[in-house]
DNA sequence: GGGATGCCTGGATG
DNA sequence: ACATCCAGGCATC
């Protein structure tokens, strides 16, 4: 058992792993998280804001890079936030959701996980990716407590399976989606790999030619696996905070939308949609509507 | 090419 | 109770 101890700045693990970014995590304290890097089992713990602890197995010393790249632990992150626009909901969420931070997931992972993310609550999301790690995943035991332990199924697990595995797994008509990508990446027809040296808009394009991957879903993956700052996943949140709020009346095309948020939000446009998305998550609604009869007045004072 | 419609499933709403 | 609606979308027509 090794125990690794990283100082940290501005990083709130809890809202990180509860943003909806990951869906693997499963809380065993008030602030202790147990899953999977690099298919290694780690403990995550949070017990005094400027430091997290991470748990392993035995010989962590590969895996202590893995989990600062996994948390993303070497971002300055109010360089990040100084990108951001000045304006008030913008600095209002910064403010709420201090901490909240962006992690780099393993690509097959995190495309399978919003490959099973459509019409789901997160809590459903969680549920089948459990049912899918004990049916499909790898199995270790944990060499002390005993605990078995389920990996995320890799596309080979999945594409030796059957949709209907799937389907059992309570994934519905996303099974068929996710069990053709699965064979696709098993198979070597597509490699996820190839994606990393891609600008963004090819990348985008390049991940959409897989089945049941859309806009909404490849910008998922290409802000939390591929570490493009500059995706910007829209989904019926952002849809709100962009049609209500900032960009109200304009009735834009899809393209027409991107090409404002990318001008407006800027280079870390995918952070800002990530705090953005949070707070309003968090809001009630009345508080909401109070944000849109204030309206979006530019910068803030 | 923008705009409806169906898709699995479970929880919330009436 | 029981029907209906709707979720962090996508493909299809």
């Amino acid at each position: 058992m090794k125990t690794l101890h990283f100082s940290v700045q501005d990083y709130d693990l809890k809202k990180t792993l509860e943003s909806g970014q990951t869906f693997h995590w499963e809380q065993v304290s008030g602030h202790s998280w147990e899953g999977m890097i690099s298919g290694q089992w780690v403990r995550l713990s949070q017990a005094q804001h400027d430091r997290i602890t991470a748990r392993g197995v035995n010989g962590m010393g590969q895996v202590k890079g893995d989990i600062i790249r996994y948390l993303q632990l070497d971002v300055d992150i109010q360089s990040v936030i100084k990108c951001f626009p000045d304006d008030a909901l913008m600095n209002a969420a910064v403010r709420a959701r201090k901490g909240l931070r962006l992690l780099r997931q393993d690509p097959w992972i995190c495309l399978a996980s919003f490959l099973l993310s459509s019409n789901k609550r997160i809590p459903q999301i969680m549920e089948i990716v459990r049912h899918m790690s004990i049916r499909l995943g790898e199995q270790l035991i944990h060499p002390e407590t005993g605990r078995q332990l389920h990996a995320f199924p890799g596309p080979e697990s999945i594409a030796k399976s059957h949709e209907s595995v799937l389907r059992e797994c309570k994934a519905g008509y996303r099974a068929k989606y996710l069990y053709k990508c699965a064979s696709l990446v098993a198979s070597g027809e597509y490699c996820l790999d190839a994606i990393h040296v891609l600008e963004l808009d090819e990348a985008r394009s390049k991940l959409m030619e897989l089945p049941g991957v859309g806009a909404k879903i490849a910008d998922c993956v290409l802000l939390f696996a591929y570490g493009f700052s500059r995706a910007f996943p829209i989904d019926v949140w952002v849809q709100k905070v962009l049609g209500d709020y900032y960009f109200k009346g304009a009735t834009n095309t899809p393209r027409e939308l991107g090409a404002l948020v990318q001008d407006y939000f800027g280079d870390h446009a995918g952070f800002a949609q990530q705090y953005l998305f949070d707070y309003i998550r968090h809001l009630k609604p009345a508080e909401w509507a109070g944000w849109v009869a204030e309206g979006h007045t530019g910068r803030s004072s």
